[in-house]
RNA sequence: GGGGAAGUGGCGGAACGGUAGACGCAGCCGCCUCAAAAGCGGCCGGGCAAAACUCGUGUGGGUUCAAAUCCCACCUUCCCCA
């Protein structure tokens, strides 16, 4: 029957190009809705896009077309994090330039966007590669240079060998690179960074803001920013001018201090080690040069060697050694730190090994006398063998400590921070030029602003050794600035998650060719309203999109707000044969293929339906075939009654003529309900609003067969297309249209519940005698606790139960429950 | 080692203090068909031939009239951080 045969193909095509044409998804500047702004994170342009990425853009997809649908002007964007090594890694393994590599890369995943049927307003498509874009990264970097928030220093620095460049901090995590997983090296280079520091008490302070945002990622931010309150002081060293800096958090275990540990790099070490250990400790930190901090922290064995020179506590004025050791590191806090055996882990470790004494300054509550230990004591308790400090708690102590330091004038009290500058260098070529030249007279100096954008010369040779464009002299040679004599040009790069820290503030005015986005158009669009995306991106991206953010609305570029993201989800990831997809893998299934075979509806309503959105789901053969069914059942069911369905009105509920009308119109409204809760809710467990549809099409599939003459009918056809439009719009589109309709369904109102249609006309009451349900009885809604009792009383399973007992309590939940309580 | 999340039929999951297993998948039976596929209808946690009954939400306790749901301990898995 060619009539009900659903053919996909064609019609999911048909409607894709009609909403291009009629650029039905454009987000209006200025109207008069509320605005709702929701966002995916935005894609690298790899080349392929397989159904993992259609998980995370199908979700996005179904808020966007549910909030236009009730009432909403919505902005729902899509655009290009083009910029990255693999690109340069393409060009160095195939000689293909990265310009053209990504712009081919990113026309065919645009079209496979667009195959994916998701409503994007493609007017406001950005690619960060090209210069009207970065543009914008540069004048961004010239306002951070400009506040003293980016600046060159030499630092020791995250070295991927493979990559070829240096890494940030946060995206080194574990030693390992971010992007290719190799183990990174330690390196001293002179490096651009961004002060994102100054803002750490603010990005760990507003967290608090952020309360739609899971709490484990913000529990991860609050760890990665690592705020510490302790005490900064000094040890004196012996017979020397030296002073070493030291930082804890627990200066109530001062006095069970036996040794001091310095870093590798410590800038006074030659200035402290005795002419009898100067060779030994040389070759012991020479031995450490190329260790990455992985390996140091993390995979050798604590180690260290004596300096031969002695600290002086200035508390108890003890002599102790001074070690130079392979655990601390001269980026974290002042590169020394004070060895307490008895009460931290690492130095009792360290003493262990070392024969060095481990004196107990802590007694763990409860606890009279000084026992052995043969573990440290971690935790707080009473002070002992602590001089005039002995007896306090550690609280009272670290207080009372900190007092005396401070009054002697030897420490103060300070805020220590795990979160390190951004270290935005990159030695590539395919990236943001950094907007900076050198002149040998007046040395670091930025580009002028309306020199920019700085473009990156296309004629470049990529080798995949050293900086690519330290070798095109065209790009080198520069004029100074401020006094017109040769300069040269900064080689290094911007590290992608520059432009994609403030991406969707141009997504909002994508054509601005005067300035990076007028405030009057932020203003109406931000902040975004839901943010969509991985959990990979926790400490990177999400914590420097803040940071930015926090920035821009400093310098009042933005207002209102001071996040950019309200609300944040999380998708689970879509696993394939078990695991998740990859080329290496071999289990990556394709968009094309995927939306030819099954049509893309059925693809979208399976990824939704298979497991709530923040889970990890496996894709089957079945579980897509299920849907297939689906898809071709609501055909079945609407198709043959579409001109019926379009002369009844669905502003009316139709009076069901018995149960199986009642039913059909119960689980039509079950599925806007569900739909529209799951919405408001922002949980977004779509899954069960599908089961509603499934609900909602047997329903229809059932009375089409018995009575297909049922107004009822007529009206749930007309209904099921604007119900499940957000989730499948092909279809929803195609029936809409063959009802008469002119214009799209996408621009329709949601429908809403209807309480008539919802209510029951019968309810199963449960009768339980003490908690074991006895009984079910059938009864009319809403009756009182004593008729509940005297149908109760008539379950012949409910007397036996009672038989001879007392009734000590009822129970009653309207509508729901009777339990007895007998004795 | 610390922190977090989660353990429910053969499978994905639903229920989030009040009828456990909605809905789908797989399986089984029937109708249709020469037959198969598709479609349509039905069954589908365990024990019992069946009803009655009874046991069932990782394990063991607890709170409650009532626990998959709340609390405690343990086991397992996954994710973060060391």
């Amino acid at each position: 029957m060619a009539e009900t045969s659903y053919d996909f193909l064609a019609i999911e095509r048909k409607w894709q190009a009609r909403w291009e044409r009629d650029e039905t998804y454009r987000a209006v500047d200025d109207d008069p809705r509320p605005k709702y702004y929701v966002l995916e994170m935005l894609p690298y342009p790899s080349g392929d896009l397989h159904v993992g990425h259609a998980k995370n853009y199908t979700l996005g997809d179904a808020v966007a077309r549910m909030m236009r649908m009730q009432g909403y002007d919505v902005l729902h964007p899509m655009g290009w994090d083009a910029f990255g090594l693999p690109a340069e890694n393409a060009a160095i393994q195939r000689g293909v330039h990265p310009a053209p590599w990504t712009e081919s890369n990113i026309a065919n995943m645009k079209r496979q966007i667009r195959l994916m049927g998701t409503g994007y307003d493609w007017r406001r498509e950005i690619a960060t590669c090209f210069p009207e874009y970065y543009h914008w990264n540069q004048w961004i970097f010239l306002q951070l240079y400009k506040q003293g928030l980016a600046y060159k220093r030499e630092a020791p620095v995250n070295w991927c060998p493979v990559d070829m460049t240096v890494l940030a901090n946060e995206q080194a995590e574990g030693g390992v690179c971010w992007r290719c997983g190799s183990p990174v090296e330690r390196r001293n280079l002179s490096q651009w960074f961004f002060k994102i520091t100054a803002y750490a008490d603010r990005l760990l302070d507003d967290l608090a803001l952020l309360e739609g945002w899971p709490e484990r990622i913000r529990t991860m931010q609050r760890n990665w920013i690592g705020r510490s309150e302790g005490v900064t002081f000094a040890f004196a060293v012996e017979n020397n001018d030296a002073r070493l800096s030291v930082f804890t958090t627990r200066i109530d275990t001062v006095f069970g201090v036996t040794y001091m540990a310095i870093s590798a790099e410590h800038s006074a070490l030659d200035a402290i080690v005795t002419k009898k250990h100067r060779q030994s400790v040389k070759e012991f930190v020479d031995s450490l040069k190329s260790k990455s901090e992985l390996e140091r922290t993390s995979l050798m064995e604590k180690d260290g060697i004596f300096t031969g020179a002695y600290a002086i506590n200035p508390l108890s004025h003890e002599r102790v050694p001074i070690f130079v050791t392979n655990y601390v590191l001269a980026e974290y806090g002042t590169g020394a730190v004070m060895g307490v055996p008895a009460h931290d882990e690492r130095d009792f470790e360290f003493a262990r090994k070392h024969g060095l004494p481990i004196a107990q300054v802590i007694l763990p509550p409860g606890t009279a006398a000084e026992a052995p230990l043969d573990a440290p004591y971690l935790d707080e308790g009473r002070l002992i063998a602590s001089g005039d400090f002995t007896g306090m708690s550690s609280q009272r102590a670290r207080s009372a400590l900190a007092d005396r330091l401070v009054a002697l004038g030897l420490g103060e009290r300070t805020v220590n921070f795990k979160i390190r500058d951004w270290l935005i260098s990159r030695q590539r070529y395919w990236g943001t030029p950094i907007p900076i030249v050198y002149c040998d007279e007046h040395g670091e100096t930025p580009v002028p602003e309306d020199e920019l954008p700085v473009v990156l010369p296309s004629d470049v040779r990529i080798t995949g050794e050293g900086s690519p464009l330290a070798h095109v002299p065209e790009f080198v040679n520069a004029r100074c600035p401020k006094c017109g004599g040769p300069a040269r040009r900064e080689t290094d790069t911007m590290d992608t998650f520059v432009e994609s820290s403030w991406y969707y503030l141009r997504y909002c005015d994508p054509r601005n060719s005067a300035e990076p986005w007028q405030r009057r158009i932020t203003n109406n669009w931000m902040p975004v309203d839901q943010y969509i995306g991985g959990a990979e991106h926790a400490v990177l991206h999400l914590l420097y999109s803040r940071f930015f953010y926090k920035f821009f609305h400093d310098e009042g570029w933005v207002s209102g707000e001071t996040e950019p993201f309200t609300r944040l989800f999380n998708q689970g990831m879509l696993l394939r044969f078990g695991e998740k997809m990859s080329k290496s893998r071999g289990n990556v299934l394709g968009i094309d293929e995927t939306v030819e075979r099954y049509g893309v509806d059925a693809m979208r309503l399976f990824l939704l339906y298979a497991t709530p959105p923040e889970d990890t789901m496996e894709w089957t053969e079945e579980g897509i075939n299920g849907r297939v069914r689906f898809v071709n059942r609501a055909w079945r069911a609407c198709e043959p009654f579409v001109e019926r369905a379009a002369g009844v009105s669905i502003a009316e509920l139709p009076s069901a003529a018995d149960a199986e009308e009642k039913a059909l119109l119960r689980a039509v409204h079950a599925a806007i309900k569900s739909a529209i809760d799951e919405t408001t809710s922002r949980r977004f467990h779509f899954n069960t609003t599908i089961a509603r549809l499934d609900e909602y099409v047997n329903g229809l599939t059932g009375l089409a067969q018995r009575n297909p003459e049922s107004t009822v009918l007529a009206y749930a056809v007309h209904v099921f297309p604007l119900v499940v439009a957000p989730f499948a719009p092909h279809l929803a589109e195609e029936l809409w249209e063959r009802m008469g309709h002119r214009a799209s369904i996408h621009m329709e109102r949601y429908p809403q519940p209807d309480p008539h249609a919802l209510a029951v006309e019968e309810i199963t009451l449960v009768v339980q005698v003490n908690g074991k349900i006895r009984a079910r009885v059938q009864a009319e809604p809403g009756l009182n606790e004593a008729t509940a009792f005297e149908l109760a009383m008539g379950q012949p399973g409910v007397v036996a139960q009672i038989d001879g007992k007392q009734i000590r309590k009822r129970i009653y939940v309207p509508d729901k429950l009777l339990n007895l309580v007998v004795s």
